[in-house]
DNA sequence: CTAGGGTTAG
């Protein structure tokens, strides 16, 4: 087509222009460029055409682009390039790669750029398998050494998790840049290979390699991921020495803050936060999560309120953090309430809030509330079935586990390896051996899924609880694995219940030669020596817990009153209601010996599990403690609302059966989530199957 | 028209 000078001149205006509004995502002047160009005319100019795709593209209205990609008479590379990335750049990772697909269909050829994009959109729909195709083309082409299309294709390795593969064609490459090294860095930055990612950081300036923020936020994260404190004050100091003032940069920032929280620093983690000019929701969220996880809840909250007044826009992450921080304390209130703040923010049905809300009413004992929001999120993925799946385990209701796990296939969601292993668990719990067994054949059968050694636990657990503890001895030396202690203990713990003491001194002596720092080990054997009465064995294996010093975790149980926590230790007097608390469980204990002749169980004080500390008695179980406080809040009249009750470690059982025996006498439900699962005490009974 | 970084839910 020849034009006129004049209306060249005027199409090289709004070229220049359509690309200003690109860059500026000026969404509203570009419709009007838009306009104009259509009343001129240029409807089907080629040039003009992309730049309208572009500008839509980045401007967030794919939709849009799509419109004009498709009335274009003739699309060239660029026309397709352009769509494919705002696809991507809209999330929408499967409508790029079909692109991708129908480009060759018109036989259009891919360049750097396409090809960069097609790797790109395969990691972002976890797809490793398109991705090596699409490798094998940029190999075919002969552009897999153009460094931006290797780059994308060592870092899709890296993010769908082949990292070795990622090296493999790392150090093969030809020209690396620092964006190669920053690539690499952060695939190694894991707990496994974390020492890598400093390793190439040095090498990388050693080369003479200039390092950027992004190197560094990498390394940082790296150093983080394998907890090395010291190596990341280096790396802070040099950030220092090489004058990276982290006032200005967020994301370093927010990785140094991150790291000191990992390591248990949170008052350094702090000190940078103060630092930084611009404090964005992530490092409000790193630290909001590092209050929560070293045990200062009131600190998390405080902080979440000061990000709420800071005018810094909350998101998604935050509410699914702090929801997770609730859900571990069971603060059901808090919980409750800050569901509802979120349910009016415009992410509030956003996949990771809606799973950590379901996520927190189960583990704060509600299951028909966690149902509800369940079954009325708008979409689902793996992780919403798997949260409902684990929570039906916890509650002992193993069938619904199953079927659940059932109606997640048959909606298309494909289980991958922790979904398998929740229902796995839930079978374990509620003495499903059977399907237990079906599950696992299916896994094994599954081309999406691996075994690893945790569901062989399962199964393990499986067979051990009923009885069948050749068989489980005998799936243990068939895994493809070196057995680790998880799972001997598994066993060993089988071999405890059923009393077999062979097979428990043969488990008891591997764990103890593998896992001797363990006092868990030397507690669960020296049981099973002393109730087949092997006193002396019991007693000398204990001897050697004593020498090498080992220590428990302390026992505590906690109940929420209104709104407020109380904490209990084993043994704890420091409770003001201390006197009034042992006077009701005093009280009770001579009803239940009048009424059904209970007694404490003392094998129980003997050598409990947990045995939380020498003063403690049973009667000063942290759990009973809670409950006493509990009853005198709710009052002892028959009936009234569900108690709930938590414990760090498992629910000791003489406490079992005595909350079992109160929940008779008093006509009242209790709910007792201890590190295991949930016990639901109603009428004399609990729900759990797998107790003794 | 293209490549890299910090936070979340099981």
């Amino acid at each position: 087509m020849f034009l006129s000078a004049s209306l060249n001149f005027e199409r090289q205006k709004l070229a220049d222009f359509l690309r200003k509004c690109s860059k500026g995502l000026l969404i509203g002047q570009g419709l009007k460029a838009h306009a104009a160009l259509e009343k001129m005319g240029f409807n089907s100019d080629l040039m003009l055409s992309n730049d309208l795709i572009d500008m839509y593209a980045k401007c967030g209205r794919v939709d849009i682009a799509a419109q004009v990609f498709d009335k274009m008479p003739d699309r060239n590379v660029v026309s397709w390039t352009s769509l494919m990335s705002g696809c991507l750049r809209n999330g929408d990772a499967f409508g790029a790669l079909s692109l991708f697909l129908a480009m060759w269909g018109a036989e259009v050829r891919p360049n750097e750029y396409t090809l960069s994009t097609a790797v790109k959109a395969c990691w972002s729909a976890g797809s490793v398998e398109s991705g090596s195709q699409v490798h094998a083309v940029c190999v075919k082409t002969g552009f897999d050494v153009v460094s931006v299309v290797g780059n994308s294709i060592i870092d899709m390795y890296a993010k769908c998790g082949r990292v070795e593969d990622a090296a493999r064609l790392f150090d093969a490459f030809p020209e690396k840049n620092a964006i190669c090294y920053n690539v690499m860095i952060a695939g190694y930055a894991s707990e496994e290979n974390g020492h890598k990612a400093v390793i190439l950081f040095r090498d990388m300036r050693v080369k003479g390699i200039v390092s950027d923020e992004f190197s560094y936020a990498s390394v940082l994260k790296a150093v983080g991921c394998v907890g090395a404190v010291r190596q990341g004050a280096q790396v802070h100091a040099s950030l220092i020495v090489e004058g990276f003032p982290i006032s200005g940069k967020k994301i370093v920032a927010g990785a140094l803050i991150d790291l000191y929280v990992k390591c248990g620093c949170v008052r350094e983690a702090r000190e940078v936060f103060e630092q930084c000019e611009e404090k964005s929701v992530v490092s409000w969220t790193t630290l909001i999560l590092g209050y929560a996880q070293n045990g200062s809840v009131a600190e998390a909250m405080e902080c979440f309120r000061q990000l709420m007044e800071s005018g810094v826009e909350i998101d998604g992450f935050v509410i699914s953090s702090l929801m997770g921080v609730f859900a571990d304390l069971a603060l059901v209130d808090q919980g409750k309430q800050t569901h509802c703040y979120a349910m009016k923010l415009p992410f509030g049905l956003d996949l990771s809030v809606c799973n950590s809300v379901v996520d927190m009413y189960l583990k704060c004992g509600l299951v028909e509330e966690a149902e509800r929001h369940f079954d009325e999120m708008p979409v689902k993925n793996v992780i919403s079935w798997t949260v409902m799946i684990t929570g039906y385990g916890k509650h002992g209701i193993g069938e619904s586990a199953v079927r659940l796990f059932d109606r997640m296939q048959s909606e298309n969601v494909q289980p991958d390896e922790v979904s398998y292993l929740a229902v796995l668990s839930a079978c374990s719990h509620s003495g499903l051996v059977k399907d237990s067994q079906n599950i696992f054949f299916k896994l094994c059968l599954d081309r999406h899924v691996k075994p690893k050694i945790e569901h062989y636990a399962c199964v393990v657990d499986s067979l051990g609880r009923a009885g069948r503890l050749q068989e489980a001895r005998n799936l243990i030396d068939s895994m493809p694995f070196r057995p680790n202690a998880g799972i001997w203990q598994t066993l060993l713990s089988a071999c405890k219940v059923h009393g077999n003491v062979e097979m428990g001194r043969e488990v008891g002596n591997i764990l103890l030669d593998s896992d001797g720092e363990n006092s868990v080990n030397y507690v669960m054997l020296s049981n099973i020596f002393a109730n087949a009465g092997y006193w002396k064995d019991a007693e000398k294996v204990r001897e050697i817990a004593k020498t090498k010093g080992l220590k428990k975790v302390a026992g505590r149980s906690w109940v929420e009153i209104d709104k407020k926590v109380h904490i209990f230790f084993g043994g704890d007097d420091t409770h003001p209601l201390t006197p009034e608390i042992h006077a009701v469980l005093e009280e009770l204990e001579k009803k239940m010996k009048e009424e059904s002749g209970y007694t404490h169980m003392v094998q129980y004080a003997l050598h409990d599990v947990e045995e939380e500390s020498k003063a403690a008695n049973l009667k000063a179980h942290s759990e009973k403690l809670a409950l006493g406080l509990a009853l005198i809040c709710h009052g002892l009249e028959e009936g009234g609302d569900m108690i709930r009750i938590f414990k760090n470690l498992r629910v000791c059982g003489d406490c079992h059966e005595f909350i079992k025996g109160v929940s008779k006498i008093l006509k009242k439900v209790f709910l007792v989530r201890d590190s295991n699962r949930f016990h639901k005490f109603e009428n004399g009974l609990c729900s759990c199957k797998d107790y003794w």
